[in-house]
DNA sequence: CGGCATCATTGGATCGTTCAAGTTGCCGGA
DNA sequence: TCCGGCAACTTGAACGATCCAATGATGCCG
């Protein structure tokens, strides 16, 4: 198979170089004639642009990357595969590609991004794992360079463009869900204070019960099977436990058997065991992350950061 | 910051561009008094490789892809992600960068792989999932696309390189350890005849069986907890069961509590419910196909292809 | 000291695309 | 009739690297 190149499109449809490029990056400048006999060319000689080429010229590759991280606790691992998925599929219907990598600190990542930047031209970043004192959002802003975050800039101001899901709403809708279910001595088994995402899912379960005027009882762990037993042992009264992980409530099954138990995330675990959990929809916030990079990307972003709170959805299993 | 190229650095050394080039490329063409001049220019500034300049004159773009699947069973889908992050991290230490994308069946695949191909020049693919009658190798092989695969070629003939989890390895590791713990009585708990990888995981336990001299009892299940389960119910004489997934171990457990049990993939359940489970070596493998693939890309490849089947590891826990 | 091989270095051409600045042809108004 | 204005298309240059052929410098031998 021969090299097909912009040039051999065009002496095929008997137009300049120059004609073709226009059909396919601004057709309307184009007669309607003209385009439909350099479409057929396109077709019939099987071109595609050569994206290296064009980077060059424009500066722009269609590359956009993110992190992939070490499964860390492991349970969680695989809220990151899903959402990769969902990326990689968004990406490319706006024709774009995902790149991975990896990297250690935050400060790595940010040494990262510059040898991206300078040798790959990278169009833009989707950064995962946000937390308190994020120094890779202030890093890219500086510099101009596009990108979404994939969950809230936590304690950092608002100024970019986020897609996060409602963590207090899921833990809402778990506790409603065992209130409708008569239970009303519901105890809370939550991460240590600090994490915008744990106090999130905390607050959500505790303004529940408050409207509902009832008695809270909550213990506090670090994430894990074990560790998470052991605190629930100490959830004497509750007849019904909303965990902040899978993992925790895993922990809660085991020391407290027989109660109700809803964890969040619905990992593989949570269906492997039957646990009624609390689901991110990730397909689509990994699809809105795109939306809204697009929109960067495109120059036709709204002047004001768009920022987007995803519900969550409780699937119901036998454990409540 | 000033776009820094090697027209720039080269002015700095006082030296042509080429030169420069030679430094980076071929740095034992140049004299060493020369080569550390260039050298020091090129920290001063900064300087890095333009990839689409070097990718539109050698055709080389430094990029691998992997297809990242939907998470299918679920239970399973983290070997995925961990297989991901370890080729990338190999990956970047050997120059390359890793691209992600998705493809529905055999065909979407091969599309794009002529999309990736003809639009990035696509350097390599790392393909995994590999199965009876896969038509991708061949189409990747009649194209002299350098490739290696994650998972050897079922009934395919072995003309490419490949790297594979000797499963064999594995269920014959866990039947030698309950045999070692005392049990006579060994049941497996596998898939329906005819996958490679099932086949394989029968076997190890089998094989290991008939050397201890010991009669063999099986059941079979689809993958799941609870055709697991009740497959598992059938096995009535086993005091231990070798199982071939995390998922069928998980149903056995249910089904026959107090039993020893492993599993396979020692997957995040596996950890949390504390099942004992033959682990996957999974950075190594991808440490190793990027090793194969650097062969290929380098043209240092031998003439017969490469097979390495790495063993993998017992993880014992509660259940055995 | 000339001749010649060897090595280090140079300058121009090139990859495929898009940008910027043309050229052509047609229409309408003065 | 002439000319401005516009739409449609063409042409030459440029992006930043590497390849190739040619040049300059160096050392060795007779």
């Amino acid at each position: 198979m021969e090299k097909v190149t912009i040039a051999t499109v065009a002496v095929r449809a008997g137009v300049s170089r120059q004609t073709v490029s226009n059909v396919i990056n601004t057709p309307e400048v184009v007669r309607p004639e003209t385009r439909e006999r350099v479409r057929e060319a396109i077709a019939s000689l099987g071109y595609r642009v050569n994206q290296a080429a064009r980077q060059m010229r424009t500066g722009r590759s269609k590359l956009l990357a993110v992190r992939i991280e070490p499964a860390r606790d492991g349970i969680n691992g695989s809220v990151l595969d899903r959402f990769l998925h969902g990326l990689t599929d968004a990406a490319t219907v706006a024709g774009y590609r995902v790149m991975l990598y990896t990297a250690s600190g935050d400060d790595g990542e940010i040494a990262t991004y510059e040898e991206l930047l300078t040798e790959y031209d990278l169009d833009g970043f989707v950064l995962t794992s946000t937390h308190h004192g994020d120094p890779r959002t202030s890093w890219l802003a500086e510099r101009d360079v596009p990108f979404v975050t994939f969950g809230r800039p936590w304690g950092a101001p608002d100024t970019h463009s986020w897609v996060d899901v409602d963590n207090a709403a899921g833990t809402a809708a778990a506790t409603r869900h065992l209130l409708a279910t008569g239970h009303t001595r519901i105890g809370f088994l939550g991460w240590p204070a600090g994490s915008g995402v744990g106090d999130a899912r905390r607050e959500g379960w505790a303004s529940t019960m408050a409207e509902a005027g009832l008695p809270t009882e909550d213990v506090v762990a670090v994430d894990g099977v074990d560790s998470g037993a052991s605190a629930a042992e100490r959830l004497t009264n509750a007849t019904a436990v909303v965990c902040a992980s899978d993992s925790l409530a895993l922990g809660a099954m085991r020391a407290l058997p027989g109660r109700a138990i809803v964890g969040f995330d619905d990992t593989a675990v949570a269906r492997a065991v039957g646990l009624t959990s609390v689901s991110q929809p990730l397909a689509e916030a990994a699809g809105r992350c795109m939306d809204l990079l697009a929109e960067l990307l495109d120059g036709r972003a709204p002047t004001t950061p768009t920022h987007l709170l995803l519900p969550p959805s409780l699937v119901v299993r036998r454990t409540a």
